[in-house]
DNA sequence: TTGTATGCGTTATCAT
DNA sequence: ATGATAACGCATACAA
């Protein structure tokens, strides 16, 4: 039962190769008598197009490239599933890659899936301008590139994000109407949505009149192993506890900052929530399960992933990208309240 | 800078389209002068040959297509992770699908996947026997097929996974060393993995000389939500702690049940370690950050992902596979001791 | 409405 | 040692 192809097909129903193409693909010029026939036996056989063949004809690959920090992490996972979703509910493929947070390894990674022919790629970017004028010009000049979740970046495209200001505005606010009003912020260093992140905290913190400690401002590098990341925390750790009015309150801007300063926390003398409220951008399912239960600020991964790569997908057929008019979608996070933010 | 193909090579070097490609190929009829001189232009165009017209000819995709029951899961996406890169080395492409530890959705992953003229496909199977017939004749006529993870499976064929029996017999030891030996278990029901993990537990008991309580071996169904999954543990937790000799330990023999039960737990008024130790197969990070901190058995996951698809891509390239010599390799578990199981 | 012929970019067979 | 040519499976311009 080997692979059957318009030749056996077009043998089969005693016709030309290319009345059984054009049947196949609706053509205005195939009578719908034929057309039914030609689907009914093509059917019968289980035919299925060699896309290959048809690749290299169309000079399309239905290919589109995803580029992501890390893939072994619960929420770039979840991303990962929405776009699957959408990719195959297209009819398209993924190539993912991963740029491990690293500006030249991102750069390889694009070069690399442009030579796999992909039509469209989408990056959440290793950092806040990383590989700028490469990536835009690949965007122009060869294939489109659109952003996800790290979408504070200067490239004029599609980017499908978060209202990072909300987030953190809101979990700033929960954490003050507990009273907990020495809050310590912990950052992504380099990271384009650390901006907007900061800023719902400092806004919160400003409409009630609480003056910002530069000394609770943390910022963590993004290119450390999770053995030095952890060190660093527990260091910053110490020093916040240290200080004459130490902070009752931690705020993580990411998931693996969140994630990695309850792990550190866990193995210190200090008390969650009792010393230390935490509450940060988390997906985990973990959350509940955590004890204390974690707040978390959880973020449509999926969705983003979806949309997403619908939006590539879009892009990836429009003729002329000149003036596109391009869009950026915000989707709303969404603060659990859980046991790391209770008294 | 549109793309280069083998006849703008051609033009170029004033040779013909069959000299550069022989010479691209090291064939053994191109002198070694014209072999140094093809190539370093080809090197300074970046030419890098069309795989869809590559592919076309030779009849071969160099993709594999791996079936996942989830992706958006730690373990499974740090399978994924090892398959991505041992691909990414071979320079194979990697199609994925997620069955959704459902028998027809994998049906239908292995039909897409064939018709996607994938070279080979790696299963985790959705259930003890899923799919049997069909993916015995697939793997016999078509498609080679290896198992990874779930390796109890009839099928003669490569399988990549773990030691099941000596995790959950070295973790039932280790609670029994506790004084702990009240121990119930959480087995996927119609899991391959099952009955080898529950001999684990089985045999050390036995050791031990401890009667074994067909009460305290629970068999949860993979089919269900997570919602539901839950609702089921919490109320075999009633049960069981309605017993007249209330279990003091929880053994989880997979992920998701280790982690799920926890979940549960912490939503109880029954404390870990306390009144139940917990210890359990588990790959998340978040081990530690528990409070108290989860004792697991851990699975070299990533290990898995790559040596099944290296082993896979080797598959791929032998000619005949009658009589062919298929590996089992089974990777050692290693237990994790933690809080959940002090004391 | 249907069929013929060409070419996408490769590899491979056969001449030269 | 090098080149001309056919073929992989498909879509399409053009001819009938």
């Amino acid at each position: 039962m080997t692979k059957i192809t318009l030749k056996d097909l077009a043998k089969i129903l005693g016709m030309s190769i290319s009345t059984v193409s054009k049947g196949l693909n609706d053509s205005y010029e195939i009578s719908e008598a034929t057309k039914n026939k030609i689907k009914q036996v093509a059917e019968k056989h289980n035919y299925q197009p060699n896309l290959f063949a048809k690749n290299l004809k169309i000079g399309k690959s239905n290919t589109i490239g995803i580029i992501i920090p890390f893939m072994a992490n619960p929420f770039q996972s979840q991303i990962l599933e929405g776009a699957h979703k959408a990719a195959l509910e297209n009819k398209y493929h993924i190539v993912f890659m991963q740029s491990r947070e690293n500006d030249e390894i991102e750069k390889s990674c694009i070069q690399f899936l442009i030579n796999q022919n992909v039509d469209g790629i989408m990056i959440s970017p290793a950092s806040q301008s990383s590989n700028y004028q490469y990536i835009k010009h690949v965007h122009e000049k060869t294939t489109p590139i659109i952003l996800f979740d790290r979408v504070d970046y200067p490239l004029d495209t599609h980017k499908i994000g978060v209202n990072s200001f909300e987030g953190t505005y809101q979990a700033t606010k929960h954490l003050i109407s507990l009273g907990r009003k020495n809050i310590a912020v912990l950052c992504g260093k380099n990271l384009g949505i650390t901006s907007e992140r900061l800023n719902g905290y400092l806004s919160a913190l400003k409409e009630h009149h609480i003056p910002v400690k530069e000394e609770l401002i943390i910022y963590c590098d993004y290119e450390l192993t999770k053995e030095e990341l952890d060190l660093e925390l527990k260091t910053e750790i110490l020093r916040l506890m240290k200080l004459k009015t130490p902070p009752n309150a931690v705020l993580g801007t990411t998931d693996t900052l969140t994630t990695r300063i309850l792990g550190v926390l866990a193995d210190s003398v200090y008390q969650v929530p009792q010393d230390l409220a935490v509450i940060g951008f988390a997906n985990t399912e973990l959350a509940q399960s955590l004890n204390p239960s974690l707040s978390t600020i959880k973020q449509p991964a999926f969705d983003i992933g979806y949309i997403a790569t619908n939006k590539l997908i879009e892009l990836t057929n429009v003729k002329n990208r000149n003036d596109y008019d391009y869009e950026t979608i915000l989707l709303q996070a969404t603060i659990q309240l859980r046991n790391s933010t209770k008294l």
